[in-house]
This record gives C-alpha cells, structure tokens and sequence, in this order.
DNA sequence: TGAACGAGCCC
DNA sequence: GTACGCGCTCGTTCA
C-alpha cells in the first residue's frame, strides 16, 4: 500500500498557495535609478576587463586557435585554452551528456571557478571576473529591469511567483524574479544587489529567520540526545567542537575563518551525506588561506602560526592521495578525516547514525516515507535523498504554517505592515515603524510558540532572529535586533548608532 | 528556434 | 559501501 498525504498536509498547500498569491500582490519595493545606474558601472567594468585580457600575450595564443570565433565569455574555449594549449592539468571535469557506455567519458576539463582558482595567470582572472560581473547584470540586474512595474504611488516594485508544485522535498520555489538566491555571502557583491530592494516609503524592512532550522528540525526526527542538546544550549558550539578535532586546536585557539570552514566543509556536509574523503579535500584547500591561522600563536619569526604549520608540528604533513580505491596513508589528512569521521558518528552522533540506518532500511520495507509534517513520499530515492527531504521540506513547512498565520494576523489587525517574500527558513517584511513591535512579536510568536502547540512532534523548539533595516533602507542594511524591557532594539547598539543615528529615530 | 549543457547563486 | 540535496536563469553551442 502506498503512504498517503494527510488531509492537514493538503490544507497546508492550500492555505498556503493563498497567502503566497497574498504576498505576490504585495511585492518588493526596488531602486529603479540604481540598478540603471549600476548595470551602466558595472558594463564598464566588464568592458575594461575584456580590454585587458585582449592585451594579454595569451589572448594571441586564443586568436590562434579560435580565429574569428574566439569569444572572451566562452567557457569552452578557455577551458581548450588553458589545459590543452597552456598545458594545465584538469582538476575538475564537467558532467557531459548521457552515454549507453558507462566507461566514456563525454565530460571535458571545466572552466568553473573552482577548476580555474589556481591557474594563476592574469588573463584567467581577469576571465572569471568578467564572467561574475556578467552574472550580475544579465541575472540579478537584468531580471529586476525586465520584471519591475510601476504601483500608483509612482515607485516601482517586482512581484516574485512562488510555487508550491514544483520540488520534490515539498519545499517552495520562486521565480520571475527569483527572490531566493540573491548574492548574501560574497560582501562586495552582496552589497550591489541588496542595495536594489528597498522598503517602501516610510517603512523598515524586517526578516524573521529561524536559527539553523534545519539542524533542530533534524533532531526532531532522530531523537539523538547530543543533537537536541546541542540545539537546546545556546553555549554548545558543534562547528568549533568539530574544529578542534579536526584541526588538533584547543576551543580558544579556532578563529572565525577556521570555525566557518569547518562548518561549511565539514559539519554540514557530513550532515548531509558527504564522506571523509570528499570533505578532507574541500577543508585542506581551504587551509591554503593566509586566514587559516592558529588564534594566539606565533611561529618562530613572530608571524601568526599558519594551521598547515601547526599539523605538520602533530604530524600531518599533507593531505594524501585522496583515492576512493586506496586505503589512506597514516599521517595523512585525509587519515585523520577518516578517524574524525568514525568518532563523529560513530561516539558523538550514534543515535543520529542508527535513525539514518533505520530510515533508510523503513523506506526500502515500503518503499516510501511519511514526513512529520503529514506528507507521502512514494518512488525512487537515493539514500542521501531519503535521508535528507523529509528534514529539508519539514522545516520549509513550519515557515509556511507560521507564514499562514501571520498573513491572515496582519488583515485582521488592519496592520500597515506587510509579508513581501520568504527564502525556505525566513519571512521578508515590510514594517511600518508604529507597529514594529507587535509586528515582530506576532511573528516570533507565530513562529515558535503557537507553532509548537501546533505540531507537538517538535520537541526542539524552534528560534526566530529578527532582524531590521532604517527607514527607507535596503536589504543591504539589515541589522540583528534583540528584545530588550519588551521592545526590539539593535542587538549592537554602537554599530547602530555609528550607521544611522540613535534608534529613536526609526518612528 | 529550441534543446542540451555548463556555470553560479540561494537554502 | 557511501560519494549532500533541492531549485532558477542565463550564455554558448549546435542541430
């Protein structure tokens, strides 16, 4: 018999599907001259670059070979250029097509940043940065100018579409523009595009997002007591546990740049799936960083003590072979990764580990699974994907239920303020000043204690961090808030007032 | 003109 | 024995 979705679940689709067409209607206020102007700076920009590369001694190498059709943007053709021509080695091959023989190979060498970052040569960077910037204006920008309409208040404004149709994991997806992969972790380029989404007029923009939704709603399924600990104790720090064993440091020795590599390359990866090898790859190449140094310690010159240092000192001098067919080498990295990754699961996390287990073989038995949140999943997954989906589109629907809440709220009251997108674990808001609070509390509120009540199954309860930018501001400006004597203020009151005056001026 | 592919951004 | 997953949008290439 096949699992079947309950009536709830549906509901929650439905009702759902309403209040995003609710929040389509509302949409996102934008800065029309600035993005005009800035696709001017930035082509430019892009103009100049491609200026220097057909100054490059090698451009002549790629005249040579492409003749007329040579194209500064084409990925194939640098990818020819730089390992066949200039001779480089391939590091990172691209898929390739389907094939009938499993041992052909249809992939080529890959122009990807990745496969490209160390070819140290001017005209490639040059190359991958014209790209970026090319990115920005035919994606980012170019989407804003084509899907931006003008309200009758004169200010223009896009209105996302999201979808609750269109992904497996049942979470949502946005389009037209997509107003969920805008840049956040490059600052420069974070900074350009966030600059274009603006509040309306007289309001604040606000963002309520859950603290690592998934990591909570993950120990909701497996019940692995250090996993609830550690996302019930605002004082457990896993990213920095994990530094430490990886890395031989002690807790006040892991700097930011350590402890947000270690995060990324280690503790989210092998949440999700990914194996020692992969990830002591991933981790010693992002050690190559002059930011990759040892808090507190200096070498023998007096310089800070690089991390590469510091393992060679416990004994690890490189990072092995990496060979999926062969046993790693002792005092390799990768060694080190494998015996990281056994205690990881195998003492830290063991209840984690036999939940995957038993997941995955109840899934095999039926050939489906139920999700906390009442949906059926029937078919044919991957392992990972049995694993991973049901933590994944949980969390998306404890926003979507609180989202529901929160709209239906928002008419009642009459509220000035109103929801004008979501990215999977966080609600975008435009606030208006006079209902600042209430409008925060009624989220927070709708997030975490009402949501509870609701879905008893979450026994970790969930975390919202709000967060606000000055009247009038941009996406860029957002800024943490913490409740204090009942009101929301700056979490960093001096980073405040140095930017935008003292916070009573946000009424 | 459309499909396939590669690339890069988000959670 | 494993080899994170899910999306959207664009430019290039080729039929």
């Amino acid at each position: 018999m096949p699992l079947t979705t309950t009536f709830e679940a549906n509901r929650l689709l439905l009702e759902g599907s309403l209040a995003l067409s609710e929040i389509e209607g509302v949409g996102v206020r934008v800065d029309r001259e600035y993005v005009k102007k800035t696709i001017e700076d930035v082509g430019h920009t892009i103009r100049a670059l491609h200026a220097d590369m057909q100054k490059d001694p090698v451009f002549a190498r790629m005249r040579r070979r492409f003749g007329d059709k040579t194209k500064l943007s084409s990925a194939d053709q640098v990818a020819k250029l730089v390992f066949e021509d200039l001779g480089y080695t391939p590091v990172v091959m691209t898929e390739g097509g389907e094939s009938e023989d499993p041992n052909e190979r249809r992939g080529r060498a890959s122009a990807s940043a990745k496969a490209l970052e160390h070819v140290d040569i001017p005209f490639v960077k040059n190359y991958l940065l014209a790209q970026k910037y090319t990115k920005l204006v035919t994606t980012y920008l170019g989407n804003i100018m084509q899907e931006m309409v003008q309200h009758a208040d004169g200010d223009w404004y896009v209105h996302p579409s999201y979808n609750l149709n269109t992904v497996v994991t049942f979470r949502s997806s946005c389009n037209n523009p997509n107003y969920q992969n805008i840049y956040k972790r490059d600052p420069a380029f974070a900074a350009i595009m966030r600059k274009a989404y603006r509040s309306r007029r007289e309001f604040q923009l606000g963002e309520c997002d859950y603290s690592s939704a998934e990591v909570k709603v993950a120990a909701n399924y497996t019940l692995d007591p250090t996993a609830m600990r550690e996302a019930m104790d605002p004082k457990a720090d896993p990213h920095r546990e994990a530094a430490c064993k990886l890395l031989h440091l002690r807790p006040e020795q892991v700097n930011k740049y350590i402890r947000n590599t270690v995060k990324a390359a280690w503790v989210f990866a092998q949440f999700y799936g990914d194996y020692y090898l992969s990830c002591a790859r991933n981790i010693w190449f992002q050690l190559q960083s002059p930011n990759a140094v040892v808090e507190g310690a200096t070498d023998a010159a007096g310089k800070p003590l690089h991390v590469l240092e510091h393992l060679k000192a416990k004994g690890i001098k490189e990072l092995g072979d990496c060979d999926p067919e062969q046993r790693p080498r002792p005092g390799t990295f990768e060694a080190h990764a494998q015996q990281v990754e056994e205690w990881y699961w195998g003492v830290k996390y063991p209840i984690h580990t036999q939940w995957k287990r038993d997941w995955y073989n109840e899934y095999l038995r039926r050939g489906g699974f139920m999700m906390k949140t009442g949906f059926a999943v029937n078919g044919v997954y991957k392992r990972n994907e049995v694993i991973n989906s049901p933590i994944q589109g949980s969390s998306f629907h404890c926003l979507l239920k609180a989202m529901i809440r929160i709209v239906k709220l928002f008419k009642k009251y009459k509220f000035k303020s109103r929801v004008i997108g979501e990215v999977h674990d966080s609600l975008n808001l435009d606030i208006h000043p006079s209902e600042r609070d209430d409008v925060i509390n009624l989220c927070r509120d709708s997030m975490t204690t009402w949501l509870v009540k609701q879905w008893p199954w979450l026994v970790v309860p969930p975390q919202v961090e709000p967060e606000c930018c000055p009247v009038d501001g941009s996406w860029y400006d957002l800024a943490a808030l913490k409740e204090q004597d009942g009101i929301w203020v700056p979490a960093d009151a001096d980073k405040w007032a140095a930017k935008y005056g003292d916070w009573s001026l946000q009424s």
